[in-house]
Order: C-alpha cells, then structure tokens, then sequence
DNA sequence: GAGTTTGAAACT
DNA sequence: CAGTTTCAAACTC
C-alpha cells in the first residue's frame, strides 16, 4: 500500500475530480502518495520510498524523514490531481483560457516590466530565487510537512507547474523555457494558455513584444507600483474575463493561501488567484494571473511553491504518472521533463516569481509568509508543522545544527530563509541539490541575503514574526528544500517498486540527468547480504526504501516487499523500539557553553549521538565514528546534504582516545563540571543562550526528534552515561529523583538545558506543560481537523504535518492527558514534530517566559527530557535503551503511545518503546486513524511488556 | 576497483 | 551482559 498503491491510488482520484483540488482530494491517496513520494525527497536525492503503510516501520524516520517524504508525496499527488485538473483545463479549450491567455499576456508585460526594473537583474533564477524562495519556503515547507497535509499552497504551485506543463504540449517547450529563462514567465503563461507549441521562443519574443506594445509608455521605474495596481486590474480583469470564481480563489486561499500565501492584499489575492487555480481547471490560467496580478512576491511564492513542487516534482512525476488517471500527461510531463522537467518547470515557476518579483515586495511578502506560514501551519496544517525533522531524524538533526552552529538562533532563521531563497534559486536552475553543496549555497545564499538591506528586513521580521516558530519553519523549509531537491533527484533516480517505477516511467533520461545532478553525494545502500533488511543498511534503517541509487544485492527494501519490510522493522523494534530513532540527539545542553561563546554550535557538542561511539582505533576522527561521522542524513537524503553531524563525543561515548572534532569525550565532562558549578544558577546567558539554543532547536530537527532522548532514555540508560544529552535530561526526570535532579544530572546536566531543567523541574513541567498545552491545542484544532475531515478535507494540513503529526496531535489530543508524565513524553515529541511550527507561537510565548521563567528550556527539554523524566531510569545508558540505539524514530507513536498508555507513560521506557514501534505509518491522516489504534495496542503490549 | 580497516549491528 | 560474528561503510592503495 505505502508507496505503491497509494502513489497508484492518488491518480484516480485526482482524476476524477479534474477541476477541482480541494485539499480535501489529496485526502487518502494523496496522503498515501505522499507519504511514499515524501519517503523518496527524504532521501531526497535518492527519492528513497519510505515504508509508507507500515505502521510499525516508522516510515522511515518517524520523524524528520517522513515527513520530508511525505511532503513530496502529497506535493505529488496534488501535483498529479493539479495536472490531471490542468489537463483537463488545459486540454478543455475553455474559454476561461482565452480570458486567461490574454490576461496573461496582460499581466507578462507588467510583470516584464517590473521584471526589467527589479528582475532583469533578478531573472537570473538566482536573485529572485531568494524571494522565491523565501515564499516557496513556505510551499516548501508545507511540502515537507505535508507528507500528510497536502498543502494548497503547494498543490497550487504544483498546480501552476503542472498547468504549466500540461500548457507545454512538449517536454521540449519546457526545456527550452528553461533555457530561456526570460522567457520562463511568459512560457508558463503560454503555457498555461496552452501556447506552448509556439515554443518558447516565440513566447519570449512575444511577451516582450506584447510590454512593449501594451506598456510601452510605462516607464520601468513604474514597473513596481504600477504593476501591482496594474497586476490587480489585471486580476480582476481576468477573473471576470475569466468568469473565474474569485471567491474561490479566496476560499481555496483560505485553505492554503492564507496561511502562507497570504501576504500582503495583493499577494493575498495572488494567493487566492492560486488557490482558485487549484480549483478551478484554468489554475493554469490562474497561476500566471496570480503572477501578474498579483505581487511579485505572490508569484514568487507560486513560483517557489511551484518550484518546490517541481522539486518535489519530481516525485510528483511519479505520483502522477502512477496516480494519473491520464497517463498520457503524466507522461507528457513526467517523461518528457521528469526530474529534469520538474527542475524546469521550477525554473519556470521560479521565473515567474523571479521576474515579477521585486526585492522590497519580497521582503515584504517573505515576512508576511513567514507568518503566514506559521498561521498556515495551524490553519492548514500543512507546512508549519513540518516538524522540520520529518526529514530526517538524523539528517535533520545534522542539518539543523549545521545551520543553528554556523549563525546561532536567529541567524539560524535567516540562514533557514536564506537557504531557502537560494535553494529554490538553485533547485530551480538546478533541479538538483548537492546535500553539501546545497547547505553551502543555502549559507552562501544567506550571506548574501543578509548582505542585502531588504533581505535583513526579511530576515528580522521572520525573525520577530514568529520567532522560532518562523525560524523552525525556515528552517523546515531549507531542509524541506534541500530535501525536495534531494527527494526530487531521488526520485529521478529511485526506480525502486511502484514508486521507482514512476520515476522509471518518467524517463531514464531525466532520473539520469537528476542523479548525475545531484547526485553523486547522495550515496545510498549497498548492501549484499544484509538484503537491506537490517540497520546495517542505511536506507533500511531510515525507514526508506532502496532506490535506484542503491547498489544493493537482493534488496527486500523495496515497495514490493512492503509487508516485509514492515515485518522486519517490526522485529527489529520489538528488539530495540529506538532502532530507529534517530541517533543524534540535539544538543540542546552543550550548545550553550563553548559553541555559544563561539557561536558555534556544531563545535563540541552541539548534538550528541544517542547511544555514543564506540571507537577504539579511529579516535573519533573519522567517520567511522557515529558521533564524529558525516551524517549525510545517513539516509540517502542526508548523503546529498551531507550534513555534519559534527557530534561531539559525551560521556555516553565508550569511545577510546576519543579526539572528536566536535568535542572530546573529555571536554564533554570539562563542560559537564563548569555546568555543574553554574548548574544552580542560571545566569541571563544561560537564558539567553537557552532562547538561542531554543531557537536553533525549533530549527533542529532534534526537537523534531526528541525521540532521541526519549529513546535514549528509554534506553533504560544502559549507558546512562552515555547518552550525554539524552542521560543528562533524563536524569533530571522530576519522579525519579525530583530533589536529586540536578545530581541525578550528573556531569551531563551541565549543559545548560539541563541546568535549566535543574532549575526548576517545575518550570519544566509547567513549561513543558504548556507547551503541550499550547501544541495540544493546536494539536487539537489539527487533530479535529483531520479527524473530521480526514486526508480529503485538509488534506495537505492533516497529511502533512510532519505527517505523524496529526495522527499525534489527535492522540495527544485524545491523551491529552495529562500529567506530565505520559504527556510530557508524548506531547514533547510530538509537540515538536508536528508543530515545529504551529508551537511556534506557543514557543515564543514559552521562550518569553522562558526569558523570564527560564523555562524556555523546559519546553524545549520537555520534548525529550520530558520522556526522559518519564524514563524511569534516566541514568540507563543510551545502549540500554536501544541496543542499538541507532535512530530512535521518534515520536509518531509516542503519541499512539502516550494515548494507549498514559499510566505507562511514566515509564519513559515504556512509553518509549512504545512510541517508537509504532512509528505511524507513512501514510497520513487514514493511517493515523486506523492505526492509531493498532499502534497503541503495540505500545500498550510494549507497555505491559516492560 | 579491490582490498583493508573500522565499528555498528546482530547473534550466541 | 559479554563476547563473537556479521555486515557494510569508510578508508587506503
């Protein structure tokens, strides 16, 4: 079912309802498609399918990774859904078209004409790829979080893009378009209007002609100011021209563009010109209406979204050609732009935005994205909960230490905006993302984004706008981004069971242009005898499927072996339920000493390796060692990305003349003592670095996987010692030594999470109370959502959400329990995953009294100290917990977990072992639902078990 | 590309 | 729980 069927279900029903996308469409199939399609961006590159049904299979990464899967999958099955509507637009000749096409036109002058001021320099994907990026980070970031929440916005620009290439009648066109990056915007509007066939050359020349001719007498200059009234004019224009429904445009908006399109009232109507897109079969139409009417940053947005979903695209050419009832566009699309095109019609998406886009419009619109999106994230659902790590527990993890060390809290966000910006600028040039190369462009991307003023104002105002929720969100998207690219090439590449089997029928061609692109970092598996059953095998144990870049010999990773697949994990979980969880555990404890002061958090201990290493000959120097190691997400995602996990080694480590890079073994227990010393106290730079590391964490994947510590914890502390982090909070947990805390802590609680969670347990309670509070009630409200209207209403929010998320959220909801102990566990980690975002707001209140309280931490902790607290005996080594201690998926289940069980849940053990076998399913909101219980019956035996 | 080294994962 | 084996990645040549 997981990736397969549901990739093959998707397509029918977006079939049938051609016109309209409701959100509600992606519901099941989307959601399962998703779910597989995510499973690819995750490994991004790779497009490795998660174990999508299998409920016990994490997904892969119960937390990052799915999501990140997820978010591709239900990118491309609204892609599929928005194509199969756009063909039908497209092919019916309705008059909407006409109106359309001409408004077009209308609206490529005035967009060129805004382009010639403000994108002629842009047009070069890359300057308008920040803005865009900036918005498609939102589309992104839905994305990625939409592995179960489909997100409008993105179906919208997939919607735009698939409009776009089912405008082209030839894959050729798109190319060309792409070459012609001029004549992006106006390619996608012709081939919106379906006059791709002139070519696009002939579209470049005649956009132009048509500025000239229409908007000759307006000066460049005027471009901007009068382009938006114009772009308006011109909406409206088209609308009526187009007798398209404005109103539900502005409902669809409310779906999805409200939450992150929405930005300013022009790009709000953009927004809603989109979602009405989506609806309507002219989305087409709509999009470059959006685009013209409204502002540039709108369709910078439409652009990145649909950028993003070209990305994602990618897999989505699989979705589609898999769920695509008419397969010939699929075909069209996919084959003949496959990877390649996806990269293309981002470029073209991208162009749009790119062109009509202007700085300062960007910046304006990227903030008011960033809300919006954060809003989004609760209202749909979709991209705010990202729980950036969805992508990967690890990965993610690596990821977002990698940009939190490189600038620290805010300047994480900016990084995360920036990345995006360059990201989409990149991916959209080039489809495919180099997981290194990419990080490196996004910082590179960042750097200059911070270079320019407009870019700081953008920044700032992310920054202030939500937070650490934008900043999660940001960074969510980079990653989402990244992985999108990743996925996308994944995807060309993956050829793997059904899914791979969309790629393969996009074209050989393409998936070889997008793995050459992308991809030689991204490595996947090669295995020979493990048959990619076993932890040994990366992919395996990402909760993802082999792909085409895997070399592997008699691999059962795949689709086709779904049942075996999941059996296995099962087994493997029943062994050790933290298998896999992610083995990096945020270093919300060290960041604050020696990284802070150097604003490095990657340097010593920024993240701690679950279990810790165990090296006796490579003294941690290598990679070899998991704590020093190269985390390239370890999954193939993370191959592309190629993340640092830059783990310092910690008392957790059994490793022998240990000289980590990131941090020693012995300077871990040197931080360990300072803190101790300070432990008591908890200075204003604890504070505030606590509000950093807060931040950086929203950004981090680790609170996205808590799960880490939990497991760890869980672990039962064989190593108690070992997981540094994880011990150190786990320690802490009030119940088990409430006065004793601080010494239960240990050398560890020196970090100055755990100093915080020293402090005041009670702080930490409240605070973690809270926030679960907080993200219960978004949770709630998303778990409501979803329950009510499963995957079709709110498909893109209820999927996606880091897509556990929702499942979590109505689990939680449905705990909701409690006291803190089954709670904490739960609510933390799926607090975290689900509402990166959403708890964003929370957070920031929490942060806020966290600067006064201190109790920042607490929340932050929560997530994972909570299950830690849970944790019977913290002092249990990493080891103890998951033998393997490999990744811990996190979450998913805890909530299941957290529900089944609540008395259990002051177990941390239990409820971790819980949690994390029953990584929820791939599949979204319906595997949430129906396996909700299944998955707390597995946790409740777990429970009773211990 | 083959072989060696390494350490995690799996097994006993 | 400890020790051994298996495994695949990392590394070297």
């Amino acid at each position: 079912m997981d990736s397969p069927e549901p990739t093959k279900s998707p397509i029918p029903s977006s079939a049938a309802p051609s016109s309209s996308f409701s959100p509600v469409q992606e519901s099941p199939f989307s959601n399962f498609v998703s779910n597989l399609s995510p499973i690819k961006h995750d490994k991004v590159p790779h497009v490795a399918p998660r174990f999508l049904g299998l409920s016990s299979p994490p997904l892969v990464f119960t937390s990052p990774r799915i999501n990140t899967l997820k978010r591709p999958q239900s990118s491309n099955v609204e892609v599929s859904q928005n194509v199969k509507g756009d063909e039908q637009s497209t092919n019916r000749p309705g008059d909407l078209e006409r109106s359309v096409s001409e408004l077009h036109r209308e609206m490529i002058v005035d967009i060129k004409e805004d382009d010639t001021k403000d994108s002629m320099s842009v047009q070069p994907s890359s300057s308008s790829g920040c803005v865009d990026e900036y918005l498609a980070d939102p589309v992104e970031a839905d994305c990625v979080d939409s592995a179960y929440s489909v997100n409008l916005n993105f179906k919208q620009s997939n919607n735009v893009l698939e409009s776009s290439a089912n405008g082209l009648p030839c894959s050729k066109n798109l190319e060309s378009v792409d070459k012609h990056y001029s004549g992006r915007e106006t390619d996608a509007v012709q081939l919106l209007l379906g006059q791709s066939e002139k070519g696009l050359e002939t579209f470049d020349i005649e956009p132009l002609k048509i500025k000239e001719d229409q908007h000759g007498g307006q000066g460049i200059s005027d471009g901007c100011r009068q382009i938006d009234s114009d772009m308006f004019d011109l909406s409206s224009q088209e609308k009526e021209s187009k007798n398209l429904n404005p109103q539900k445009g502005v409902e669809d908006d409310g779906y999805g563009c409200d939450g992150f399109l929405q930005l300013q009232p022009g790009s709000l109507q953009m927004a809603q010109a989109y979602e009405g897109f989506a609806e309507n079969v002219g989305v087409v139409t709509d999009a470059p209406f959006n685009d013209t009417t409204h502002d540039l940053e709108a369709i910078e947005h439409l652009r990145g979204m649909s950028r993003r979903c070209l990305q994602f695209g990618e897999p989505q050419p699989e979705s589609t050609a898999n769920c695509s009832g008419s397969p010939n566009l699929v075909d069209d699309v996919t084959t003949s732009v496959p990877l390649a095109t996806s990269s293309k019609t981002e470029g073209l998406g991208s162009s749009h935005v790119d062109l009509s886009t202007s700085r300062k419009r960007r910046l304006v619109n990227l903030s008011q994205l960033a809300i919006n999106m954060i809003p989004q994230s609760y209202d749909n659902r979709s991209s705010l909960t990202v729980s950036k790590p969805s992508g990967i527990g690890l990965h993610l993890n690596s990821i977002f230490n990698a940009i939190p060390t490189d600038q620290g809290g805010t300047v994480s966000i900016k990084l995360a905006v920036d990345s995006m910006g360059t990201e989409g600028i990149k991916s959209a040039s080039i489809t495919s993302c180099q997981s290194m190369e990419n990080m490196e462009n996004c910082s590179d991307a960042f750097e200059k984004v911070s270079t320019a003023p407009q870019d700081r104002t953008l920044e700032a105002k992310v920054s202030t706008i939500e937070g650490s929720a934008a900043s999660e969100s940001l960074c969510t998207m980079e990653s989402i981004e990244c992985h999108m690219t990743i996925n996308t090439k994944r995807k060309l590449s993956s050829g793997d069971g059904d899914i791979n089997e969309v790629f393969n029928q996009q074209s050989p061609k393409n998936k070889r242009k997008k793995l050459s692109d992308s991809d030689e970092g991204c490595k996947r598996c090669n295995c020979k005898k493990s048959k990619c059953l076993k932890l040994y095998c990366d992919c395996f144990a990402a909760g993802i499927y082999c792909a085409e870049p895997c070399s592997c010999q008699g691999c059962f990773n795949r689709p086709e072996y779904e049942s075996t697949v999941l059996e296995t994990r099962q087994q493997i979980e029943s062994r050790n339920p933290l298998a896999f969880a992610p083995k990096i555990v945020q270093p919300v404890t060290e960041v604050p000493v020696n990284s802070r002061e150097d604003g490095n958090w990657k340097t010593p201990s920024s993240a701690r390796h679950k279990r810790g290493c165990n090296c006796k000959r490579s003294m941690c120097l290598k990679k070899y060692c998991e704590c020093y190691q190269v985390w390239n997400l370890q999954l193939p995602e993370s191959s592309c990305h190629a993340f640092h996990a830059n783990v310092g080694c910690s008392i957790g480590c059994r490793c022998e003349g240990c000289k980590n890079v990131y941090g020693k073994k012995e300077d871990y227990y040197v931080t360990e003592a300072i803190v101790k010393r300070g432990v008591g106290e908890l200075s204003e730079s604890t504070v505030a670095a606590k509000k950093d590391f807060l931040h950086s964490e929203l950004c981090n994947p680790h609170y996205l996987t808590p799960t880490t510590p939990s497991f760890e914890h869980s672990d039962h502390g064989k190593n108690a010692s070992v997981s540094g982090l994880l011990p150190m909070r786990c320690l802490p947990s009030p119940e088990s030594d409430p006065t004793n805390v601080s010494l239960a802590k240990s050398p560890r609680t020196s970090n100055t999470n755990d100093i915080l969670l020293e402090t005041s347990k009670e702080n930490l309670y409240v605070g973690s109370y809270r926030d679960k509070i907080n993200y219960n009630n978004a949770d709630n409200i998303l778990a409501d959502d979803c329950h009510q209207t499963p995957l079709p209403n709110h498909p893109s929010i209820i999927i996606d959400s880091s897509s556990s998320k929702p499942r979590e959220l109505t689990n939680l909801s449905r705990l909701n329990l409690g006291p803190r102990s089954g709670c904490f566990t739960l609510g933390g980690s799926l607090r975290w995953r689900r509402s990166p975002i959403t708890p964003k707001s929370p957070i920031d209140k929490e942060l806020q009294q966290l600067d006064s309280d201190g109790g920042l931490y607490d929340i932050l902790e929560d997530d994972t100290p909570e299950m830690l607290k849970d944790t019977s005996t913290p002092l249990k080594s990493v080891k103890a917990s998951s033998p393997n201690g490999k990744r811990v998926s996190p979450p998913h289940k805890l909530h299941q977990l957290g529900s089944s069980s609540l008395g259990s849940l002051r177990s941390g053990r239990k409820f971790m072992l819980k949690a994390v076998p029953s990584f929820p399913p791939l599949t979204p909101c319906i595997v949430s639902k129906g396996n909700s219980n299944e998955s707390r019956s597995n946790y409740e035996e777990d429970g009773s078990k211990d």
